[in-house]
DNA sequence: CTTGACCCTCTAGCGACTAGAGGGTGCATA
DNA sequence: TATGCACCCTCTAGTCGCTAGAGGGTCAAG
């Protein structure tokens, strides 16, 4: 059984950068593991598992806290998901604002790319625009 | 004429926070008013408007450092304002961007959400897919 | 036995602020 | 005149989620 791993094959299993293991270790989002006689962590399929979890979360735009919580509600198995649901949505929500906001931005600044004429600085729409109405 | 603002006058009159003015002062990107006798900062109208368009450019999303750049561009009036509108079109590209990054992220917490049964957690389709394939 | 890839700890840096400690100033009111 | 209070000052450290670097130790192959 090819049980044990170094940080670096973990970190070649899961798609993370060595610095960030360590990180999550300090942070205490990944437990630290054993260690072996030259003093290397040596990983298990649990770490493996635990940090995949975490890579998926995190690429979905799941925060490091919010990340934990969702780990501490699927280690509850008998509990209801309802508060895993909870938390997916709020976070889809806050995406959706995200992407409103950004929409809204976008808009503004097509509308000030589009009143460039490009001429010199002196009458330039986009600078104009930014500047006080003054 | 009421010239001189003191740092709060400003910063009630651009919405900004009186720390947050201290900090541009700090890194360059106001530069650093006179001081009364009382070692307060004393800002005139220049500052005023230098810092609206600060405030109008990170509102619109741009970077300290675009800002910089579109300032740098503003001063120079004789110039051609192509360079300008360079520098809006990234920074509109880098939203567009960010739009679709964070759309398919939504469609995929959609997917997540929907699936969800609200059974035990045992057997949530969340935490399952958040889990690695094993 | 040396080379080179990997591993270790510790510290500091990124962007753009924000918060707090510990103090000074300026003006109105009792 | 004293006092209270809002405002100002500097300096330092914290936020988030890593990333980079210095200065070393370990391990396996050739």
């Amino acid at each position: 059984m090819s049980e044990k791993l170094t940080i670096g094959k973990l970190a070649g299993a899961t798609g993370t950068k060595v610095e960030t293991i360590r990180y999550y270790e300090q942070i205490g989002l990944l437990p630290a593991p054993e260690r072996s006689a030259g003093n290397y962590r040596t990983y298990e399929g649990a770490h493996l598992r635990r940090l995949s979890f975490i890579r998926r979360a995190r690429d979905l735009g799941f925060s490091i806290d919010q990340v934990r919580e969702l780990m501490g509600l699927a280690d509850r198995r008998d509990q209801s998901c309802i508060a895993v649901d909870v938390v997916a949505n709020q976070h889809r929500d806050a995406i959706r604002r995200k992407i409103a906001d950004l929409t809204a931005l976008a808009g503004e600044l097509d509308a000030l790319i589009d009143s460039c004429s490009r001429n010199t600085v002196a009458d330039c729409r986009i600078i104009e625009a930014l500047a006080p109405s003054a």
